[in-house]
DNA sequence: TGCTAAACTGAAAGTGCTTTCATTTTTACT
DNA sequence: AGTAAAAATGAAAGCACTTTCAGTTTAGCA
């Protein structure tokens, strides 16, 4: 016979034919009480394994081992890959892993407002979004260990990557590699509440373009909607050009591997006749030989987590900015 | 302007001239109220340094709203993938979302004797993870609703996959296509802790092979500790064999990105030369242009969620039992 | 035995917050 | 413009206890 809910003081108070009133004392101030009346509900109480439950949760709670992380619906491989690497941190550290995944700039706002009062967390990383001042001051206030991946605050422990160094390192490679047309795919400013990392890595390829004096057709730019149709749309009208890219850098790797897929259905010979780099390298990356700026995604997720128990440990460490490298890998593709 | 006591709810209404539900939903609801009335809540909270007392918010709250999630610690994409499905049906409800990963024995069987007691849950996933009998009956006594994913259990909610009937599936459409000469690639029994579908997939297989009189030598079945290496291996020595096979099912996906790679590397000609079969259509699959055989990966946990957000609002329910179908998914490599 | 003070007890009124529900306001769509 | 549908909001009813207060008992004592 398994016990149907928790029990209450109400139910201590039927069982032993007593009032709520005193079982709360006998619980509180238990010399006020008879004895006998006290042994009757002590007796009651245990035998419902009645625990008196608001408190105990707010007493478990209150300061307890939460490290939270909020990030985009990880629909990109790189989020779930930063996210693995905050898991395998804490993993050995008894610290329980809380989730919230945003969805909209509502959804955001929603937590940046809440969290730092109702959801009692040690620490919280924010992945690959952007965080405005207030919230951000917020967070400060409280007293909550914030590290910030992929976005920067003057007043918090930010780890950064150098997008627009990694879009000069993957078209420098290319033009070294003898390539002198270059074409750029990549998403479009997708959300209100997202960063947009292909921006900086966009400017990366068109300043390295210009410094090399390399002719840059409008055409050899395309930006959409990140959706793989889309990616592989813009590949194909690319391909189709009348004089067609002998390079295509992908702003992400996941839209190298729509570039490949094309590729494979043209016909196009990859890198003979058409070189690819991405910028991520996401697990599938190596599956396929692309040949990609590697930006640790893992470890990013890894010393975020290794920062904030290192600030919650001793919360007058001042706040730790770190820029992660970018190493180019170099495979198949290109 | 005197400091008095701990602002509550109620100065807060005063302060902004909002009432306090609207002050109660900006906390707990945020996505619920416009974004101006927001504001001035946030405003006036920040202003007179309101905290909510967690037990008064404990008291009222009835249940603890966290549902957790425990798996393997997500090194398999078909991991990702469930868990992605749990995240984006818990997104609309406001459920916490608690990741435990396991990486050990010891660890699961911490979990399992933990959770019930202190880490109070509303709800559980297990996921892809075998659970004991006396573990079982410890989380249906403490009244904790569970929902077991790839396991089953009977007096518990499941979402069970037929990997046999997938591997019969998948050999009998190699079968149909013409082919003789099938192999098998898969994962050897890794951990203690883990299930282990390759090895129903691998019966199911055997048992199509035989059903069609079709001869199975034992170097067409290779099976190897899951990394990418032994994999590639696996198929570099089977493609060098005298009669290499024609055909090779792999047991899931990732080693069938592994087949890939080889055949790429020593020029053999996919499908032409030889046909690849994966198994669990993880988001990869889709750019590989990879035949596999789908097992609703996001879906299943979609699904789980659902059942058990289900049995929270009413316990009574008897349990579920769910058997995900198997589609075979016809793309390019077979 | 009668009377009063001390000891005990239960009903009911908080506690600070959440949530339901009905009402208003906005938006969307003919 | 006119209406249906959706979003935002406040009043009020909980939640699971604690505390106050007004009784009852009981004990002590003449």
């Amino acid at each position: 016979m398994a016990k149907k809910k928790k029990p209450t003081i109400y139910d201590v108070a039927e069982r032993s034919g007593i009032s709520i009133s005193t079982i709360s004392r006998v619980l509180n101030n238990p010399e006020k009480v008879n004895p006998e009346t006290r042994a009757t509900v002590l007796d009651a109480i245990d035998k419902l394994g009645f625990v008196p439950k608001a408190e105990a949760r707010a007493r478990a709670l209150s300061g307890s081992n939460r490290i939270g992380v909020i990030t985009p619906f990880f629909t990109a491989p790189s989020f779930v890959q930063r996210l693995r690497g905050v898991a395998s941190a804490l993993a050995t550290s008894n610290y329980e892993l809380v989730i919230y995944t945003v969805d909209s700039y509502d959804r955001i706002q929603g937590y940046f407002s809440s969290i730092p009062f109702v959801s009692n967390l040690d620490g919280l990383i924010v992945m690959s979004l952007p965080i405005q001042k207030q919230d951000a001051q917020r967070f400060l206030d409280h007293g909550i260990e914030t590290v910030l991946v992929e976005y920067s605050h003057p007043e918090m422990n930010c780890i950064e990557i150098d997008d627009f160094q990694g879009g000069v390192m993957a078209t420098q490679y290319l033009i070294d590699k003898g390539h002198r047309c270059i074409a750029f795919v990549g998403d479009k400013e997708p959300h209100d509440f997202e960063i947009h990392p292909a921006s900086a890595r966009l400017k990366g390829f068109k300043e390295t373009m210009r410094k090399a004096g390399l002719d840059l057709p409008d055409e050899y730019v395309r930006l959409f909607v990140n959706t793989q149709e889309r990616a592989m749309q813009a590949t194909r009208d690319m391909l189709s050009l009348p004089t067609p890219p002998t390079a295509i850098f992908a702003a992400a790797d996941i839209q190298a591997l729509s570039v490949l897929k094309v590729a494979r259905e043209m016909g196009v010979k990859v890198p003979e006749q058409l070189a690819v780099i991405g910028f991520d390298d996401i697990d599938s990356a190596e599956y396929l030989d692309l040949t990609t700026i590697r930006q640790h995604l893992d470890e990013s997720g890894k010393l975020a987590v290794e920062i904030l128990l290192a600030h919650i440990a001793d919360p007058s460490r001042p706040p730790q900015h770190v820029r992660l490298p970018l190493n180019l890998i170099e495979r198949k593709t290109a």
